[in-house]
RNA sequence: GGCUGGGUAGCUCAGUGGUAGAGCAAGCGGCUCAUAAUCGCUAGGUCACAGGUUCGAAUCCUGUCCCAGCUACCA
């Protein structure tokens, strides 16, 4: 068992309200991170938002508010999806934090002492609505080269002296690092697809902005002396820290980066970074770069997923065709929206998703299989038994018994993978095996039967029932890192206590629970039955 | 254009040489403990298309069509 465990989400561009596309990348790492901390290790789980650019400082500008006050209010709305999806992060960092302009400024000085930057030019078409363009992103037409989202405004080319990253220089040691650490990247073919990206040849990137702008300032002049003003403010002369060399250096901010030595020397270096494929370069490629240039030891993994799909197309926000999560949780409650939003989509590729499709997922799997067993148990127990808890049989003696050990084993391998949505659906072939338990036991005729004085019918109810509750502990027990809310309800209709607490730290060893009969000794009492997951029939929100 | 991966039941997908599979959705039946739930059965596919290798191909080879990803500096 490991002994800490430092995962991070990918911060969110805070420009806009969140969508679920968004936020689910922030639910699979939180279940993750739950996961780690219920077995008892030590966890740490940074997400947070991407506050800086002139982007958000022109869109400040339009609303007639201060980019601090834009980037506030676009915060609160992401911490309040977040909170009504029971996302527990141990810092939500913010690219504007004090800290991280330290962080940041730091990392700028130290790959400066080491030799890897310098002061080059930038070159390239620049759109004034959007900034620099990408060459691919530029159309070629009679009339010229045009923007393609702002056709009549004519295209600037623009050199700007600002400064470099020698990616170049960490070519061999980035080759020699994925040839030594296979698992760096995963899935496998994204790990392919940056090692053709590596062997194509790396060339040095730009890290700054020319001019003051919303942004961290630049800490170092062209001639290397500090850009520290007398008065404690920087020389806008130095220009800003430009995107990656600001955002990437969260992880390593909420790991306690520089002010906190103790704190980051046990964090870091993290074991898993999750992001999107979007900006998976970044995170494999320069990323360990940057950090080896500071002296620092790149992260241990990146697992790279997908985007969600509305009928093929990317959901986003510019697109309209997106999910708001508040709509989300107020139709399913915070624990179906998890357990749909992670179990209807694949983390290892991009998934089609859509209203109808959680609708079915939640009903025949939330619903009618699994809130449905947990009801069906708890009456009949409390109906035959009186409300007093059944043991489980020996594992040997129950067909479940037998069976959970291989579905346990399953369902870790495949959270050890990040694939969550596979680790559900093993998970849930076993509540399948629980229902037809219940047919081919059918306990109702078992009951009758006893209650006509037949002793062995009368045994063989109570080790049905107690198998039947057994196995609701533990499926509930199993999911928690998905449904931390569902899990405490369910074990206190089957009368178990819940020792977690709201973000999975405190309990028992959670592997040392999820032994079949582990609790079986003990005395206890039903609860009255209530519907976990009432079952939906709703339509899809408007708009 | 180049490289990689895919196109299998209405939907989402599994299946790398031996008589086509799962879940959901649909139809029929059983049961009654349960949230019209659950259990069983049925139906539904020239496995993108065309050739080839083989006793035998969804699976291997060739070609074609279609889709996706990567092919450097967006936050």
């Amino acid at each position: 068992m490991p002994d800490r465990f430092y995962l991070t989400t990918a911060i969110a561009y805070a420009n806009n309200k969140p969508g679920l596309h968004t936020l689910h990348e922030v639910i699979a790492a939180d279940a993750i991170a739950r996961w780690h901390r219920m077995r008892g290790i030590p966890t740490r789980f940074l997400t947070g938002t991407d506050e800086h650019s002139v982007n958000i400082a022109i869109r400040a500008a339009e609303e007639g508010v201060t980019s601090r006050q834009f980037v506030d209010d676009k915060v609160a709305l992401f911490r309040a999806a977040e909170d009504a999806l029971l996302i527990s992060p141990d810092r939500f960092i913010r690219t504007t934090d004090p800290d991280h302009l330290r962080s940041a400024q730091e990392m700028v000085r130290r790959a400066y002492a080491n030799g890897d930057i310098y002061v080059g030019r930038y070159e390239g078409w620049y759109c004034p609505n959007e900034g620099f363009r990408n060459p691919t992103d530029v159309l070629e037409t009679a009339a010229g080269t045009i923007c393609p989202n702002h056709p009549d405004v004519p295209l600037q080319w623009l050199t700007e002296r600002n400064w470099f990253f020698r990616l170049s220089a960490y070519q061999d040691r980035l080759e020699r690092w994925y040839a030594d650490h296979p698992d760096f990247v995963q899935p496998d073919y994204r790990r392919n697809e940056m090692l053709g990206f590596i062997r194509a040849g790396l060339e040095d990137f730009s890290i700054s902005r020319a001019g003051a702008g919303w942004g961290i300032p630049f800490p170092i002049r062209e001639d290397g002396s500090s850009a520290l003003l007398p008065d404690g403010s920087w020389d806008p002369q130095a220009g800003t820290i430009y995107v990656w060399w600001d955002a990437l250096i969260n992880y390593i901010t909420g790991a306690g980066f520089p002010d906190d030595p103790d704190l980051f020397a046990r964090w870091w270096p993290a074991d898993l970074h999750v992001i999107g494929k979007d900006i998976a370069r970044f995170h494999t490629l320069f990323w360990p770069a940057m950090l080896w240039s500071a002296g620092l030891e790149a992260p241990r993994r990146v697992w790279v997923h997908g985007w969600l799909l509305a009928q093929g197309e990317r959901m986003s926000k510019s697109r309209g065709n997106f999910l708001d999560p508040l709509d989300f949780v107020a139709a399913f409650g915070a624990d179906g929206a998890r357990y749909v939003a992670l179990r209807e989509v694949a983390f290892d590729r991009d998934s089609d998703v859509s209203w109808d499709a959680f609708i079915r997922r939640y009903n025949a799997d939330l619903a009618n299989d699994f809130g449905n067993l947990v009801n069906r148990t708890v009456t009949m127990a409390g109906r035959y038994l009186g409300g007093e808890r059944p043991a489980a049989r020996l594992a040997g003696d129950s067909p479940l018994g037998s069976a959970w050990d291989a579905v346990c084993d399953r369902c870790f391998d495949r959270l050890e993978g990040c694939l969550i949505n596979e680790a559900l659906e093993a998970l849930w072939e076993f509540v399948g095996a629980a229902n037809r338990l219940v047919e081919v036991e059918q306990p109702w005729a078992l009951a009758k039967a006893a209650k006509a004085g037949d002793d062995a019918a009368a045994a063989r109810l109570r080790g049905v029932l107690g198998d039947l509750v057994e196995a609701c502990r533990l499926v509930a027990l199993a999911a928690a890192p998905v449904m931390p809310g569902a899990a405490p309800r369910v074990l206190a209709q089957l009368g178990y206590a819940y020792g977690w607490g709201p973000d999975g730290n405190g309990g028992p060893a959670l592997l040392d629970e999820l032994a079949w009969g582990a609790h079986a000794a003990e005395p206890g009492t039903l609860a009255r039955p209530e519907p976990l997951f009432p079952r939906l029939e709703i339509e899809a929100p408007a708009g």
